[in-house]
This record gives structure tokens, C-alpha cells and sequence, in this order.
DNA sequence: AATTTAAACTAAACCGATTTAGTAAAAATA
DNA sequence: TATTTTTACTAAATCGGTTTAGTTTAAATT
């Protein structure tokens, strides 16, 4: 039971290496392989449960059906979603996944590009910390297959799968607006992330086209490393005199979760005082005492296409026609912006 | 800046391949290389950023500092975090994962085995669809270093990583017995899983401490595939006369979300007339209302773990002493159960 | 001075595939 | 019948490393 090779394969049955490899790898017919031979070749190798060792295909022939995934964390729901879908689809293709998390650090990050290249992966779909320029731009010199998801390089221009966070935040608060609040609180990180930046800008959008001035003391910008902290001065503050907010966006799923528990330690009532809204979501947010509507981001199709278009990628298609796709956040209605 | 090789630094340098490949693996003194041409071949790889093929040496080397992790299913919260300290713990020990989900099929399961394996990845670990006996098997013989988690073959001895079901259920159902809850119901799927037999078993052997007579009409094992329909109808029998329970367990974290939907569709008060508890838990249930009370796996523990135990087994130790390791799941008491 | 030993390397085989550039024998054509 | 084509393969190079078994030169020992 133990491996058999290409070798023994030939020995067995008297041919050559090649021409075993030729016709296990369906080229016999345009290599005149009898279709004797092949038969037997095939039945033989089927028989002897003959695998090909891929690290050996990979190296001769310099592609390895795998691609690489790179995300931030792959225990955060979002990344674990969308990686979720693009192991599916990237199966579909005939390919497997190797993944790696970078921890939000640029120099894993960078590193874990090298790591990915060296083992010959087909291609990439990078969700960037978004401070790693030199390396993206290399990876585009260097023409290796890749497209960058969730996050931009607004210098770049490649292949992304991208969500509109200026058009999520703004129909969430439109959707705020049309319900009769007028405070709207925006409770985001700092922005090193364009995504952040997006949704605060969407915010923005949205109360000017209500011509309502936007107040920047509505609007809190938690650090990335102590937001956990900084969340309970911020939303005291939204909540009392003179800010006294009626409605709240938290620009990210977790801070939802810390500032619902931060309101109830207020004694704030959601959604009579405050109504809130959370851009992307967690499991069990129908759960939740109220409902949290939120601004859900579509992971299978963050999933689906950014595969797809890598697969352009990587069957030639050199011609780096730097498809982008911008995909649509939908809101989901729930108790929690006092709509229901 | 393209790819360097070692022929090429060998060839800048006037020196053999060997010499090259001996130096950059740190076996340089141990050949007698000078320490000038060590320090010659190190600054020029450095210079040049060398970086090996992980192909070509682990084509050569029969090893591929490479893990493989093959879970039910990524995007599951729970496996998501496991996956996560997996590859935190395995990139500690230089390794990579290769990572794949079985999406509860044995086949599949099967191939991503096979698959895994002539990829040269140096180990295991595998959270099995519990319906793949042979090839269980057929990796003990061949000796390729393997940890089986969170699900067990009861015929096989061999390194597990598992957590105390039974226990962790026991546990659930002593606090709510504590707490004068008596008709307490068991809601999990038909047993394909060990996990769900042992909860199931542990859900027994407490009522039989507390001299309660185990009732079947109490317990409702749902199908793997139609759960979600199937919930409906026993939640509404378990909570009508007769059975009219007190108290329910749910024996997995999406069996609570769906059951506690079915129990407001109901206009069941929680906890005041049933109590309920969850095993394993999602993110947000703290925030749920009621917050649920949960039995907590211990993700970070499976994942550190497994990789010790699989990193001591490729590191030689064919002694193949068998580890297994049984952590704890840990009640969290919140409101859902009536205790606060 | 002859022989051993040590230092500092190197040639070539190997890992297990793929691929290029043939070749021998049979069949077709002139 | 001699030549060309076609059929049905095969030998050997290659991918980029690692590793085994030497080799050469200088230093140490007898």
C-alpha cells in the first residue's frame, strides 16, 4: 500500500515515464498513444490508487493549483465568511486554498507574500492591511495573478472586489433620516483603513443631503488599539447634554456589540432614545434585545467573485484589464432603529 | 529584481551549489565551510533576498514545514476560531497551514486527505466527519503524524484533542436542576456524532443523579439535514401539556439561535417559564435577551493543543504514545437559565 | 620525507514529476 | 523498391533545491 510513482508505473508496465505522464494527464490522444497503452496505463494507475505528488508537478511545471488567501484574522466572522466562500468556489476550479492570517501586521503581511510566492501559488487574494504598497506593487511587476479584496490602494489600480461603504453608511442613515432623527451619532475607528473613511464620508453625505450640518462632536473616532476603553467616554458623551443624540451608527460589528452593552449601562432605551444601526453583523443580531439593524455585507459574493476574476487572471487573460467590482451593502431592517 | 537562485549566488560566488545550500540551511560550520565564505554567502543572499522554492525543497526533503487542517466547515464560528489559533500556535513552530473543509462530506473528506498528503504536508489535523474509519486507519499505518480533534473514533487509539461533552452538558443540567428546574428538554441532532451522543449521555447521567426518571418525549434529536423545519414541531411539543418543560438545552450554538426564534414565535417567556441553556456559543450572545447561558468550548486550548501534540509527533517521537488530550467546556451563567 | 589528518570545499545523484527532441518500426506514397 | 510519413513510443534534460560521497590542498604527525 505503500506510494506509487510515475516510475513504477512504467516499470510495471513496461513504457516509459513519459508515456505514462503523457496519458495520465490526458494527452495521449495528441501524443498518438495507442488506445491500448492508455487503457492500460489508466486501469493500472486507477487500480494502484496513483496520486501524482504535487509538490513535484508544481515545481516541473511552475504552477501549483493552489492560490493563496491573506485576511487580517480568519477568526473574525467576516474574513471567516468570506473565506468560507472562496474555498467553495476556488474547489470549484479545481484549486485549493492555502491561507494565511497576517494579524493586521504589514510586515506578516509581507512576509506571508513571500511565503505564498515561493510556494508557487497560482495566485492571490490579499484582504491588505492597506500599508503595504511596495509589495502590492511588486506583485503587479512582477505580474503574479492577485486581487485585492475589502480594502484599497487608492494608488493602485489592479483588480478589486470591494464593498461601497460610503453607499451602506448613507442608506443607513438615510434610512435614520426618514425616521425622524435628526441627531445621528457616528461611532467609527480612527481612519487608517479607506474603509473607515468611506463610511464616514458616507455619513456625511447623507446628513448634507438633508441639510443638516454635520457635527463633529457627533462623530467619534476610536483608536484602533484601545477602542474598547475609549467606546464608554464616547457614547457618554453622545448620549448626555448638549449632544444628546437620537440615533447612533456604529461604523463595525464588534463596536456595535461594546456600545449596545456600554447604552444598557446607561440606562439608554433602545431604539425610544437612541436608535442604532450597525454596518456588518454578527450571527446572532436578531437575536439581540432589540434586533440591530445593520448594513450586511454580501461575503459570498465578496467570495465568488474576487475567485472568479482571479481565475481570469491566472488563465492569461494578461492583458491586466483591472477589473474592479463594487458590490452593494444591503440594510436589514430590525427593531433596533425604531422602524418596526 | 527577478526570482534568485542558489545556482545563482553559486555561480556569482565561484562556489558549488552545495557549498551554497549547506551554508544557507545553517549547516555551514558543521561542514567546515570558512567563516568568510559563510559570511560571503549569507550578505549576498541577504542582498539579493533570497528566498528558497518551498517546492523544490520539499520535493528533495520530503517535508514542507507545512500543516494541514482539514475542518467541517471554515466559516463555522467555532471552527473559525480554532482554525485561527492553529495557524497562530503553528506559525510559533515555523510551520504554514494548508488549510481545507470537508463541508461534512466523507469523500470529500477523503480526497482532501489524500490531496494534503502529496502536497508533503508534514501532519494533521483533522476534525473528522466521523465517517471515515479506513482512512483513519490507512494514515496510523503509514505513520503520517496526525491529530484528530473535536470528534473521536472510538476504535481507534490515537492523539485526540477533544473536549468533555459529556461533562459540559452534565454541568448545564446540574444548574438548571440547582435551580429547581425539573422538566428540563434536550434538543440536538440524531447522534452521527460522537459529540451529540456523549451530550446526550451527559444530559442523562444528571437527571439520573437527581433521581429524575430521563423521559424520551423530553428529548428531540433532529435531523442533520431538515433540522431547521423539524425544530418547530418539538419545541412546540416540548413546551405544551404534557410535556411542558421547564427548561431546555440545546446541544449546539445554531440550534439555540433557531430554537430561541421558535420560543418567542411562541410567546414563550424566557427564562421565567422556560429556562434554556446553550452548548458552544456565538459572538453576540451576551447581548441576546435574554443573554444565554452557555457552555464555552475552549477554542484557544483545541487549537494550542492539537498543533503541540502534532508538532511533538512529527519531531520523531514515533514512540506514538497515543495523546489525548480532554479539556473542559465551562459554563457561563447568564439570564437565559433563570440564575440572575 | 612519507604518511595521516584536517580543512574547505565540489560533482553528481536524487526528490517525482513534465517536456523537448528525438527514434524505430510500420504504413503509405512515388 | 526506395523514400517519405505516420504511428507509437522513449531518452534525457529540467524544475530548484538537498545530500552523499568524494577531492584537493595544506597542516600535522611520525
Amino acid at each position: 500500500m505503500k506510494k506509487i510513482l510515475i516510475k513504477d508505473i512504467a516499470n510495471a508496465l513496461n513504457l516509459s515515464k513519459t508515456c505514462v505522464s503523457l496519458v495520465l494527464n490526458k494527452r495521449g490522444d495528441e501524443n498518438k498513444i495507442s488506445k491500448q497503452t492508455q487503457k492500460k496505463i489508466l486501469d493500472y494507475a486507477k487500480k494502484h490508487n496513483y496520486v501524482p505528488n504535487s509538490l513535484a508537478r508544481g515545481l516541473s511545471r511552475g504552477k501549483s493549483e493552489t492560490i493563496g488567501l491573506i485576511i487580517p484574522d480568519i477568526s473574525d466572522d467576516h474574513y471567516a465568511k468570506i473565506a468560507g466562500h472562496i474555498e467553495k468556489k476556488a474547489n470549484e476550479y479545481g484549486y485549493v486554498v492555502l491561507y494565511a492570517s497576517s494579524n493586521k501586521d504589514p510586515k506578516n503581511e509581507s512576509k506571508l507574500i513571500q511565503s505564498m510566492i515561493n510556494r508557487q501559488v497560482d495566485g492571490l487574494i490579499l484582504a491588505s492591511t492597506q500599508q503595504n504598497l511596495e509589495d502590492i506593487k511588486l506583485l503587479k511587476k512582477k505580474k503574479v495573478p492577485f486581487v485585492l479584496i475589502d480594502r484599497i490602494y487608492p494608488k493602485i489600480k489592479t483588480n478589486y472586489v470591494l464593498v461601497d461603504n460610503f453607499r451602506g453608511v448613507q442608506k443607513a442613515a438615510d434610512h435614520l433620516l426618514n425616521l425622524n432623527r435628526r441627531k445621528i451619532g457616528f461611532v467609527t475607528l480612527k481612519p487608517g483603513l479607506d474603509a473607515m473613511r468611506q463610511r464616514l464620508l458616507g455619513y456625511k453625505e447623507a446628513l448634507k443631503k438633508f441639510k443638516i450640518n454635520s457635527n463633529n462632536s457627533l462623530i467619534k473616532e476610536l483608536s484602533n488599539v484601545n477602542y474598547e476603553h475609549e467606546i464608554k467616554e464616547a457614547l457618554e458623551d453622545l448620549v448626555r447634554f448638549p449632544n444628546s443624540v437620537d440615533a447612533i451608527i456604529f461604523s463595525t460589528h464588534y463596536l456595535t456589540s461594546l456600545g449596545l452593552r456600554e447604552l444598557r449601562r446607561l440606562n439608554v432605551k433602545v431604539p425610544h432614545e437612541v436608535a442604532i444601526v450597525s454596518f456588518d453583523e454578527l450571527g446572532a443580531f436578531d437575536l439581540v434585545d432589540p434586533p440591530i439593524t445593520s448594513i450586511k455585507q454580501p461575503g459570498a459574493d465578496i467570495g465568488d467573485f474576487s475567485v472568479d476574476i482571479l481565475m481570469d487572471e491566472i488563465k492569461g487573460n494578461e492583458g491586466g484589464l483591472d477589473k474592479t467590482r463594487m458590490l452593494e451593502a444591503f440594510l436589514i431592517v430590525r427593531k433596533s432603529c425604531g422602524a418596526l
